[in-house]
DNA sequence: GCCGTTTTCGGCCCGACTGTTTTCAGTCG
């Protein structure tokens, strides 16, 4: 047992504590996604720490601390089982709609017996929501348009892919330690790096499947096994996610992991290749035809190398002209996490959302081996994360002084800007042309129409401060849409200016969507991928960031923090002076 | 639920926005 894994009962405690107390503001809620942050990054196993120990941990009281060994002793935690019990995985999904908090949902259950999405959707449509007190025709509607627009109901019901992602993390880690298992990885729509995924796929190396398959079934993880065989077996996890474990001999690796990792279309294409050479490939091996005689197996390269083609980055195995790109040698140039060179939307905890200093921002940047950082706290106009213009210009002198202190390090002194309802921004143009670097990003007014929403962009991105629009489109995944955007419209104002289209790296936000990244390509448009990090560990999501752009066939041209620092620096001030 | 004391309970970043109300609850960041 793991600090990760004792982080995570912690976490998903705080999720079902808050729809207990019926509030996101919830202090206990609060304090069991503290200890679950603390724990995580604990230097020694939790599982070695006596209560006294764990109670002089800040963060971690008396109750948390008993809560701890009884997880640590029993595998099981008493309070979290029995908030499963009464808001199951189905009812959680009623909290996930956009509009529908934990009172509410709540409410609903009580008085029409509203369990799930599915019942939400026939108390709609009977007209019985609007009856309730502190409900009403506008909320019906608003609640009906949400539940249309994530397609959250029948089959298509799938998991975003923060969730995914730390849940396949966790679990692969997991699965890596059990006895008899050499090797974990996850693959399927998660390594393609999709927004949301319908299940897991995990793929395990071990010469002894029965014996794991047996071990998997009894991890604390695991709510209900749906089936298992000889080498593949399935299970429901707590949180309702599907995950499928694939195990085969560590030899053919290889090939099970381009079988699993799809997507389906890009594999037909491949097999088809190797027909063509008289070759078969399966999850097993390429192999020559009726004779047996393997071609490749071990390694994906290996497989594509032999079928004429360059490997290909599993977040364009699409069957969207790849395979014939690599068959001819001229896959796009697509930007390597090592190829950044700056981060240039960081916050430091002068916002009020942010958690580390300036200093400890800058160290990391250093160690990560940046050579310039733009630090852009919240400007004034977003409510409690908001900063005024004294404390900005206290910071501008801070960061003067400190320059001295990191010479491989060119600090800009920047801002994230709020877009206003009509494309105004924070402060007043002479203040905002004082900066090195603007991020002007929508933190509000999510539901104007199209044409409001694209004048208000483009209103932002013609203001000669902004040098590039954060977050585009203000989404989170699976759990509120993008505004409704002209995006062809806005991509032609950003050429036309020279403002650059921020990749968000935050794994609920991947903003811009791979939908925008492939339409500006062609386009002479920048791109910029940041971290957007509150906190040290955060400059460290660009890994995500760079994904996205893979998945949106961004080459490495088109990304401005890729320039090395003088080619930025000039390029960023031109913008400024020049015009 | 945790913390820090004014050692026994109050404070914990809280304002904007929407839709419901007729002064506020719920949601969001």
């Amino acid at each position: 047992m793991t600090n990760t894994d004792v982080a995570a009962v912690f976490d998903e405690l705080a999720a079902l504590t808050r729809i207990a107390d019926g509030t996101a503001q919830s202090f206990r809620a609060r304090a069991y996604e503290s200890a679950a942050k603390t724990i995580g990054g604990l230097p020694r196993p939790v599982a070695e720490l006596s209560v006294a120990d764990l109670r002089r941990v800040q963060g971690i009281g008396k109750s948390t601390a008993s809560m701890i060994r009884e997880y640590v002793e029993n595998g099981r935690l008493g309070r979290l089982e029995a908030l499963r019990d009464e808001y199951p995985p189905a009812f959680q999904e009623l909290v996930r709609i956009p509009g529908l908090g934990p009172k509410r949902a709540v409410a609903l259950r009580a008085a029409l017996g509203v369990g799930d999405v599915d019942a939400l959707i026939v108390a709609l449509d009977s007209r019985a929501v609007r009856e309730l007190p502190g409900f009403g025709r506008k909320t019906e509607e608003n609640l009906r348009r949400a539940i249309d627009r994530l397609g959250w109901y029948g089959k298509e019901r799938r998991t975003p892919i923060l969730e995914a992602m730390r849940e396949a993390q966790r679990l692969v880690a997991d699965l890596g330690r059990l006895p008899g298992v050499d090797r974990a990885a996850y693959c399927g729509s998660l390594r393609r790096f999709r927004d949301t995924v319908a299940d897991l796929d995990l793929l395990v190396a071990t010469s002894d499947p029965s014996s794991v398959s047996r071990r998997l079934a009894r991890r604390s993880w695991v709510r209900e096994v749906i089936g298992s065989g000889d080498t593949k077996t399935s299970v429901l996890t707590h949180t309702g996610l599907q995950v499928d474990v694939r195990m085969v001999p560590e030899r053919q690796w290889g090939a099970a992991l381009l079988y699993f990792t799809g997507s389906k279309e890009h594999n037909i294409r491949l097999r088809r290749l190797a027909i063509e050479r008289g070759w078969v490939l399966s999850e097993y091996a390429l192999y020559e035809s009726g004779k047996e005689t393997v071609v490749a197996q071990e390694t994906e390269a290996d497989i594509y190398g032999a079928l004429g083609m360059e490997w290909v980055p599993p977040p364009i195995r699409e069957d969207q002209g790849e395979v014939e790109e690599a068959l001819g040698r001229r896959l796009p140039d697509l930007v390597a996490e090592s190829d950044l060179r700056g981060d240039l939307h960081v916050h430091t905890d002068m916002s009020g959302d942010g958690q580390d200093s300036l200093e400890a921002m800058l160290d990391k940047a250093v160690a990560k081996g940046l050579e310039y950082i733009a630090i852009t706290d919240h400007a004034e106009d977003l409510a409690i994360n908001g900063v005024g213009r004294d404390e900005m210009l206290a910071q501008r002198q801070h960061i003067s002084r400190l320059r001295a202190h990191y010479p491989g390090l060119r600090i800009l002194h920047g801002v994230e800007l709020n877009i206003g309802r009509d494309g105004s921004l924070d402060y007043d143009d002479a203040f905002l042309m004082d900066y090195d670097w603007c991020v002007a990003s929508i933190h509000s007014h999510f539901n104007l129409s199209r044409e409001e929403q694209t004048a208000r962009v483009i209103t932002a991105i013609a203001h000669p401060a902004v040098d590039v629009v954060g977050h585009l489109q203000g989404r989170r995944i699976g759990r509120r849409p993008p505004i409704d955007l002209d995006v062809g419209a806005v991509l032609e104002a950003a050429e036309l200016t020279g403002t650059a289209i921020e990749i968000n790296s935050y794994l609920d936000r991947l903003d811009a969507t791979v939908e925008v990244l492939l339409q500006a390509r062609g386009r002479d448009v920048l791109i910029i991928i940041s971290s957007d990090a509150h906190n040290t560990g955060e400059l460290d999501q660009t890994v995500w960031g760079v994904l996205q752009a893979q998945r949106g066939r961004v080459s490495r041209d088109m990304v401005a923090n890729t320039w090395p620092v003088d080619r930025f620096v000039a390029w960023a001030r031109a913008r400024r002076h020049g015009r």
